[in-house]
DNA sequence: TCCCAGGTAGTA
DNA sequence: ACTACCTGGGAA
């Protein structure tokens, strides 16, 4: 550095001595995907530490980003830009930004692309607007001080209310603001800075928590253990749909708010409901921080900040919020930690669930898993012992859980066009009668997955995915679910240019809804598919709308699945339980399984006891078998056994690699190009190039490479060094998925 | 011969 | 991720 000296100092820059009062070498990691950190000079007088957050130049323009070392030291110091300020943040902590690095050396992407999810609010970094404002002194009023009728009111206010900025009291009052001023200069209001994001209502952890089972006291004070030692451990939660897991991690959340440090639960996105809030706020007194993709800039950066300061105790969010830049983060809650949507499938692809445990072990910290469907993974981990497991074997409140039939639709044949078979209706038609509600589900949205020409066979596709066209009755067009494509349903065939010749094929939940409209025409319907719905307030209403009973049936997709509770539902009836087994995905039955149990577990949650038709034309799978005996344990050996055969995850270890772009032939090149080259290795072994699930995805060309090996090795390093040593045109992109969740 | 579009390398 | 720069094709 002292050597760098000369090179700068010859360009007639003055530094003393070249070193301690000087300028010095940093390493800042910028929010992209570039190789590693880059180097940049620390600006005269200011001493940079690692985690602080600073503003660089970047070409012609300014980032954000947070010094991560000392620099690698490959550039001449002379050549080096100064950073141009620090941002009045607290400092990234030590742990979080070894996470950062940790998930990205885990991921195979670059460092940078793991921090862009760290700091996603820039607006966050700069100072919070502090407004000045008036509350009352405690003085006595000066001698000679009048005391007019104006001056009255504004003391009148300003002693009830929160402190007011001077114009908000006077224009209250009806005065002008030399009034307020008056009465600053005269010491009996003061005027005190007021940061625009001071401390809203924080959660309290001291309210008596709801009268809890005793399953559930002994679970909860397992945890509360957990978070006592302070030490890393993992505990899966595993308790029926309707026993209470809720209220038992609260009670873990409550202890390490009472320690002092941060938790934050993990939510799949859609299970973000005013439910769970309503839930939390009776138990603390007050709203969690939030953390999802329907934030405004404004609750981000309220959220981000109160996060890095440490103000936030208690962080409720989607998979992102596991990269905020906690202060002191003592506890990690992942509730339905089976759930698909903590994989995160574009960008940085991570299984947040995975990333969890990481970072509660890098913390040195308790995490929670809570399921009443462990994933294979979890459960393999609790039979080895690397993971705790507490259960809670029964509903609470004595509630039973629902008894689940299986209609055999090969003896129940379904009438042409229908699809809800005689013994379903039948159950609909009791439940309606008994006053109580019902819900049908079908895990496909629109009216008809496909719609093809009577005339001549042809089948409406999506242009840019490999997908058909699902039309959608309510919105009279036909829509890719891949890639939001829409078009209005054509009046002629395309092919063969005949008129009103198209033809549904198959349900969706518009579909049933008619047919159930038919069937029940006194009952009231309602449909509930993500489409039908926008944003969570919809949703929201939706759900009111059935716990008052304003609903009697429901009609849904897998959005209706999740943490809703409905006391007075005591019938599901699942349209097509078969829905997802084909395919030959070895996931499919797994993720069949706690679909439909989450489903089931709808039915009969209060006093009257429910019951639920799954309706099949496979009785016998394994699946539909583990589903209506509810013997879990027996079906996940099964599966274990399967994919221990098969060396497959958790027995093995599997890595995908995505080859995709505008081109197909450049894409297949590619994909052949990385399939020449792969590793070579007895313990390693190369499936495909092959077309990928979606073989073509909005407009781009996909091709796949599987990559199995044994536990023992780490893939990463492998992977990485094969695309390095791989050039391919910048035209084609390689995407990898570490631990892919879908491998055909 | 010039202009614009699209592809590409570099950002410290 | 952006942006500035380069290359090449097409029209003047």
């Amino acid at each position: 550095m002292v050597g760098d000296g000369a090179s700068f100092l010859g360009k007639g820059e003055a530094v003393s001595g070249g070193g301690e009062a000087g300028a010095r070498r940093v390493g800042v990691l910028l929010p992209l995907p570039l190789p590693g950190p880059y180097d940049y000079r620390s600006p005269e007088g200011v001493v940079l530490q690692p985690g602080d957050y600073v503003e660089v130049p970047f070409g012609p323009r300014r980032l954000a980003g947070v010094v991560w070392n000392d620099g690698a030291g490959d550039l001449d110091f002379g050549r080096l830009r100064s950073v141009i300020r620090r941002f009045p943040v607290p400092p990234l902590p030590e742990i979080n930004r070894r996470f950062i690095d940790w998930v990205a050396n885990y991921t195979v992407s670059p460092a940078g692309q793991v921090l862009r999810m760290a700091i996603s609010v820039p607006a966050a970094l700069e100072a919070p607007r502090v407004t000045v404002v008036c509350r009352p002194s405690g003085k006595a009023a000066p001698a000679g001080f009048k005391e007019t009728p104006a001056r009255r009111a504004v003391l009148a206010l300003a002693a009830e209310g929160p402190p007011r900025a001077a114009a908000e009291l006077a224009a209250a009052v009806g005065c002008g603001p030399a009034v307020v001023r008056g009465l600053v200069e005269a010491g009996v209001l003061e005027a005190v800075p007021q940061s625009s994001e001071e401390a809203s209502v924080q959660p309290n952890w001291t309210l008596p928590g709801p009268v809890l089972s005793e399953d559930q006291q002994e679970a909860a004070a397992a945890l509360r253990a957990a978070v006592a030692a302070g030490c890393y451990s993992v505990t899966l939660l595993d308790g029926v749909t309707g026993s209470g897991k809720t209220e038992v991690y609260f009670e873990a959340i409550a202890a390490c708010l009472a320690a002092g440090r941060q938790a934050v639960a993990l939510l799949p996105e859609i299970a973000l409901s005013s439910q769970w809030l309503d839930r939390f706020t009776r138990r603390f007194g007050a709203a969690p921080a939030l953390w999802h993709s329907e934030l405004t800039g404004g609750q981000r950066r309220a959220t981000w900040r109160a996060v890095a300061e440490g103000r936030a105790g208690i962080v409720v969010g989607a998979r992102s919020a596991l990269f905020l830049p906690y202060a002191d983060l003592g506890l990690v809650v992942v509730d339905e930690e089976h759930d698909p949507a903590f994989k995160q499938e574009e960008g940085v692809i991570y299984h947040a669930r995975d990333m969890a445990v990481a970072r509660a072990w890098l913390g040195g910290i308790p995490i929670i898993l809570a399921s009443a469907t462990p994933s294979l993974e979890t459960q393999v981990n609790v039979e080895s012992g690397r993971y705790q497991r507490l259960h809670l074997p029964d509903r609470h409140g004595g509630a039973l859980l629902p008894e689940i039939q299986v209609i055999d639709l090969r003896r129940q044949k379904l009438e042409p066009r229908r699809w809800i078979a005689p013994p379903l209706r039948r159950a609909l038609a009791e439940t309606l009668e008994a006053g109580e509600q019902a819900m049908v589900f079908l895990n496909r949205r629109g009216y008809a997955p496909l719609t093809l020409c009577r005339a001549c066979g042809f089948r409406l596709q999506c242009h840019s995915c490999s997908a058909w066209l699902v039309e959608h009755r309510a919105s009279q067009r036909l829509q890719c679910h891949h890639c939001g494509y829409a078009m209005p349903i054509p009046d002629l065939c395309p092919n063969c240019e005949k008129a009103d010749s198209f033809t549904a094929c198959g349900p969706g939940v518009e579909r049933i809804a008619e047919e159930v409209a038919e069937l029940f025409p006194q009952a009231r319907v309602a449909v509930m598919a993500s489409d039908t719905l926008a944003g969570p307030c919809a949703i929201d209403a939706l759900v009111r709308r059935v716990t008052e009973q304003d609903v009697d049936l429901l009609i849904g997709t897998q959005i209706m699945a999740k943490g809703h509770h409905f006391p007075m539902l005591t019938l599901v009836g699942v349209v097509d339980a078969d829905l997802g087994l084909a395919g030959g995905d070895m996931r499919a039955a797994e993720r069949t399984y706690q679909l439909l149990h989450q489903v089931s577990g709808r039915a009969g949650r209060a006093e009257r006891p429910g019951r639920v038709l799954l309706q099949s034309y496979m009785p016998e799978h394994p699946v539909i078998g583990a589903l209506a005996s509810g013997d879990r344990d027996r079906f996940l050996e099964a599966e274990a056994q399967e994919r221990q055969y098969g060396h497959l995850p958790p027995f093995g270890r599997l890595a995908a690699l995505v080859v995709s772009g505008p081109e197909m032939e450049a894409v297949d090149r590619a994909a052949i190009l990385l399939g020449r080259t792969a590793p070579r290795s007895d313990q390693i072994e190369i499936l495909g190039p092959a077309p990928a699930p979606l073989a073509l995805l909005r407009g781009r060309h996909r091709r796949r490479l599987l990559v199995r090996a044994p536990r023992s090795v780490v893939l990463q390093p492998v992977i990485r060094a094969w695309l390095a040593a791989t050039p391919l045109p910048s035209s084609v992109r390689v995407q990898v998925d570490i631990d892919p969740y879908s491998f055909l």
